[in-house]
DNA sequence: ACGATTTGACCGAC
DNA sequence: GTCGGTCAAATCGT
């Protein structure tokens, strides 16, 4: 407990250089009032996902010592149900399925989709879903969609997660998951030279290891400065996700929301639910999104789509850099 | 052909 | 009886 590695050193520096860079670079495109508010803000957005990084790998430092309860205010991630309802052990609740279903971890996690190029899988949780149903539910106004594990059959994988669009915010996505993943365990075990049928056709893009998940969220938080630049030219540029706590922590975000963000615009801050992480996603992103159905929302943020202009890449090239240059190991015992 | 999605039907909880 | 969650056949996409 309260052990940092030094990868996660490195990477803390990382993220706090590069929210000082950007931050200088805020001022300077401020001072010489020649940027759009959208760059304004989208240097803002660097800041907060810099030092949003900072933070969280922190907690997870300290909190990845078999201990969660050790940080009581731990973001919700899509593996970090935290905010759940039960407590300890999830391997029993596929028996019972009328008892299971009150046993399974359920969290809550809020996307907010404000895509630029159609491919706004910031929301991205690192698995693969497959949708097995559709309910309109009372009182909501948008329908509720249902997802499951694609490899629930195959590794007898239980997690579900449920995504409804926002009644008050059709940009805002309500995802509750259930269930703990259980397959990526059984991932491990498999041997890669004798994959399932199936699970070759997912290979290059859906099913990821543990390391994978942890690299692609953390991916999806970061920000490159490089990137900024491109970002600036091209106009393309995905906001990373962005992730905020109800804890001390998150005073930093808090502090820029409230008093710098909310300057700029009022719909950038999110309608905060109490409890739940909350994913932003560029809003130039959605110029490309025209005529979507809510299916079609869901289905962005369901969907686990490694494309070319993902984010992820970026990451996994700059954890690649970084795993060259600390020759660490994600399996190192301990990490998690 | 195969996997993913859609959608009406079914079931359990309340 | 109503509602939410899941199933599974039909359909779609590649």
């Amino acid at each position: 407990m309260g052990t940092i590695c030094e990868f996660e050193k490195s990477t803390i520096a990382n993220e706090l250089i590069q929210g000082m860079e950007v931050a200088r670079q805020l001022k300077f495109h401020l001072s010489s009032s020649s940027t759009s508010p959208e760059n304004e803000l989208c240097m803002l957005q660097k800041i907060l996902s810099s030092y949003d990084t900072a933070l969280l790998l922190l907690n997870w430092s300290e909190s990845s010592v078999v201990q969660p309860q050790a940080v009581p205010a731990m973001v919700n991630l899509p593996e970090s149900p935290i905010s759940t309802n039960e407590s300890g052990d999830f391997k029993d609740h596929h028996r019972d399925v009328s008892n299971k279903r009150k046993a399974l971890p359920t969290w809550k996690d809020q996307v907010k989709i404000c895509s630029d190029n159609g491919v706004g899988n910031s929301a991205d949780d690192g698995y693969s879903w497959r949708k097995y149903g559709q309910k309109d539910i009372l009182g909501a106004k948008h329908p509720r969609s249902y997802y499951r594990c694609t490899y629930k059959k195959t590794r007898t994988c239980h997690a579900t997660k449920q995504v409804q669009k926002s009644d008050n915010d059709p940009a805002i996505f309500e995802i509750t998951y259930k269930g703990k993943h259980t397959c990526l365990k059984a991932s491990n075990s498999v041997p890669p030279a004798t994959p399932e049928k199936q699970e070759q056709k997912h290979s290059n893009h859906q099913q990821q290891e543990p390391n994978d998940v942890l690299i692609n969220f953390r991916a999806n938080l970061r920000v490159k400065t490089d990137d900024f630049r491109v970002i600036e030219a091209s106009d393309s540029f995905s906001f990373p996700s962005r992730v905020e706590y109800n804890s001390q922590l998150s005073s930093f975000s808090q502090l820029v929301n409230e008093d710098l963000i909310g300057t700029f615009s009022p719909s950038f801050v999110s309608p905060e639910t109490t409890g739940s992480s909350y994913f932003s996603v560029s809003p130039y992103q959605m110029n490309s999104f025209p005529q979507l159905s809510d299916s079609d929302y869901t289905e962005i943020i369901s969907a686990n789509t490694s494309t070319t202009n993902s984010p992820i890449l970026d990451m996994d090239f700059q954890i690649d850099e970084v795993n060259l240059g600390l020759n660490f190991q994600f399996d190192t015992p301990g990490y998690f």
